[in-house]
DNA sequence: GTAGCCATCCCCCTTTCTTGGGATGCCGGG
DNA sequence: CCCGGCATCCCAAGAAAGGGGGATGGCTAC
């Protein structure tokens, strides 16, 4: 009875108060819905360098170990295509997400090294506020229960929403604004256009542009144009579609 | 039967080809699911006034013609739900997502005097690209069918991920056309590094950073280092994720 | 009316990036 | 064996961005 089992593990995990109560449910939800992994990562977007999240998991401890260097050069494919899809989806499916390199290839089978074989991620993001993922995995010698995916979907949904409440729901997300003018000179600048270029097309002086752009900076607390251009495309004041769409007319 | 309802109904929305294809198949799914109506609305992210996206439902013409006449959007309360939550909720529980003002409650029961009474909405966000809502709603005479609600989950879910694909959104993903070492320069960049630094984190010279940096900019053809970190953002060879985590923890 | 935000313009100086030209060695495919 | 891609290093000039000062006028809100 799957839509029973929905119930009974969404109930559970929806109960759990503490990281390690969520490690545990997680664990039992994991092995009932036929995987042998699970891997939970939640976390506020805060403009303050102390962190606030959840991540848990009950992967092999050393693949666990190994996994944090493969992140830090970016090799992690699961991570880019939670950024591209609106369900869960099967790491077999990656490459119709995204591109995978050599790197990402390695971190694979390197996962499948240390006992992780195929896994089901479920992305989630909110807008200037948090952004999460929940994995559940198979060990290599294993194929995806594919007959539990949807409810892997339910529940990883849960689960994020009670790691979200656990880690402490920060309603600061004091997103910074910018004004209309200050939006259109990063606009420009995410098409690649210079301040004095963006002067011309606006209309007005480049010193004007770079003041616009600095005051932008400023709100954001960031140093480059680059970071500036990124907060602004994360927090949808802009988005890919004004920048292509300019990019493919032009 | 119930225990083929989630996988029967996401594959026919799944297989829609078409805005009307999908209205109909949603239609259907709502019934089966023992909702009254339906409504899927997905957008783009964009500034300009033509917005590129899918909004279709089987909600009474009357409730249809205020709702946008009145451009009641701005100040759905379900709409600021979306942004507040990770999973599918019930508007039943909009006041534990979001403050509900006069104006809001006003506007529920102008919608139950106009055949909508309860719902169960689905929000999906994916940043710099498009967020979107599934809902699934009954009459005002009726109760919302909790033992749907997880079922209405994942193929809301489906639903949104369908009329992406319509809208024209889907993101193929190309081959990786940057070489590992310029994948990992242009990443640096991303956060925030300057060429002396990136050289200095990969052991490597600054002008070697720079070189790849070059080669880079020349396979996508843009002529700043801005362009060229959203390209491969765009094109899933780095994430925000991979981004961001490097701002939290320097 | 005064304080604040917004948009506009101006100066200077330093750092970083862009672009042009080189070079070497490794490795794999035809 | 040669060619192309890759990764590495070097030099130099000019363009652009970052950071620090300023200033003006218009508008709104308290």
């Amino acid at each position: 009875m799957r839509l029973h089992l929905i119930d009974e593990l969404a109930m559970e995990v929806s109960n759990s108060n503490s990281s390690d109560q969520l490690t545990e449910s997680m664990s039992r939800a994991a092995r009932l819905m036929d995987f042998d992994h699970f891997a939970l990562s939640y976390e506020h977007h805060t403009l303050s360098t102390t962190r606030a999240g959840v991540l848990i998991h009950d992967y092999p401890e050393p693949w666990a170990k190994t996994y944090t260097e493969f992140d830090l050069s970016g090799n992690d494919p699961v991570r880019r295509a939670c950024e591209r899809s609106m369900k869960g989806f099967a790491w077999r499916e990656l490459e119709q997400l995204v591109p995978l390199t050599k790197g990402d290839h390695r971190m694979l089978s390197v996962g499948s090294a240390n006992g992780i074989g195929d896994g089901y991620t479920v992305p989630r993001h909110l807008p200037g506020h948090a952004s999460g993922s929940c994995t559940f995995a198979t060990r290599p010698d294993r194929v995806l229960p594919s007959a539990m995916l949807h409810v892997a979907e339910v529940v990883g949904a849960f689960a994020l929403t009670a790691a979200r409440r656990i880690a402490g729901d920060m309603l600061v997300a004091r997103r910074p604004s910018l004004s209309p003018r200050q939006r259109e000179c990063v606009l420009w600048s995410a098409r690649g256009k210079t301040a004095a270029e963006t002067a011309a097309i606006l209309g007005i002086g480049e010193d004007t542009v770079v003041q616009h752009l600095r005051t932008a900076r400023e709100r954001y607390d960031v140093h480059s144009r680059h970071a500036l251009i990124l907060c602004s495309l994360f927090d949808g004041l802009i988005s890919f579609a004004d920048i292509r769409r300019w990019w493919y007319f032009n």
